[in-house]
DNA sequence: GGAGCGATGTCCT
DNA sequence: GGACATCGCTCCG
């Protein structure tokens, strides 16, 4: 059984552009459980996804595509599997994947991660103390961009299925046992959509107001 | 532990 | 000029 047990230790792999290039609802729900890999400093961040809300093209009224192609939102109607990071309320950045084929906007927002590798480098990108609650690492689209120091600058348009790219998303093949869909939060226009996807259970989602 | 609110930059009308 | 896919701090029970 020594080769089964060696075999069952998978490869993990970074996500294809292709895994991208589908209806933003599926590949949301897909997207629960994947690594997101930051590399800062030399230094690797990295945490689960457990938290993600879908944003559909020009026919979703809370999605940044809804008033169509601008400079800002550029990156949405581009080629899918590239970053679209957006500054909000004057202070924090929100971190999406753009999805969809090139030329059709949709995306994907990371909403919350477990963190795995490089707690205390999060923290002290928060500003917080040594050994924090890790709730309060990567709970919230704005809390897990500080964390990973992910700027509008750095990253929008960083093409996320890159392996060597400082931010990527990475398989390893890790199943959540249930996901739950809610309605999107934060949103004014089309706040009954069930489009917000999270893993049951899990303490890192982030706490809805 | 929950509701209320202020901080603050960027984009679009 | 106003909206905004947020967060952390108050104040109150």
């Amino acid at each position: 059984m020594s080769r089964i047990a060696r075999s069952s230790r998978k490869v993990v792999s970074v996500v294809p552009r292709s895994f991208y290039e589908r209806a933003p609802d599926v590949v949301a729900r897909e997207l629960l459980g994947k690594l997101l890999i930051r590399e800062w400093n030399g230094e690797r961040l990295a945490g689960r996804i457990v938290e993600v809300e879908a944003y559909f093209g020009t026919d979703d009224p809370a999605a940044h595509a809804y008033i169509g192609r601008t400079t800002r939102n550029a990156v949405l109607f581009g080629p899918p599997g590239v970053a679209y990071v957006y500054f909000i309320y004057g202070m924090y950045y929100c971190l999406n994947v753009s999805c969809e084929p090139d030329g059709h906007a949709g995306c994907i927002l990371i909403r919350a991660l477990e963190p795995i590798e490089g707690l205390e480098t999060m923290a002290a990108l928060r500003k917080l103390p040594s050994h924090p609650k890790p709730q309060l690492l990567t709970s919230g689209p704005g809390r897990l961009c500080q964390a990973l120091d992910i700027t509008r600058a750095a990253h929008n348009g960083l093409d996320v299925t890159d392996g060597s790219s400082c931010l990527r998303i990475e398989n390893d093949h890790y199943h959540p046992e249930a996901i739950l869909v809610t309605p999107r939060i934060g949103i004014r226009h089309a706040a009954e959509l069930p489009a917000r996807f999270l893993i049951d259970k899990n303490k890192f989602v982030s706490a809805s107001r």
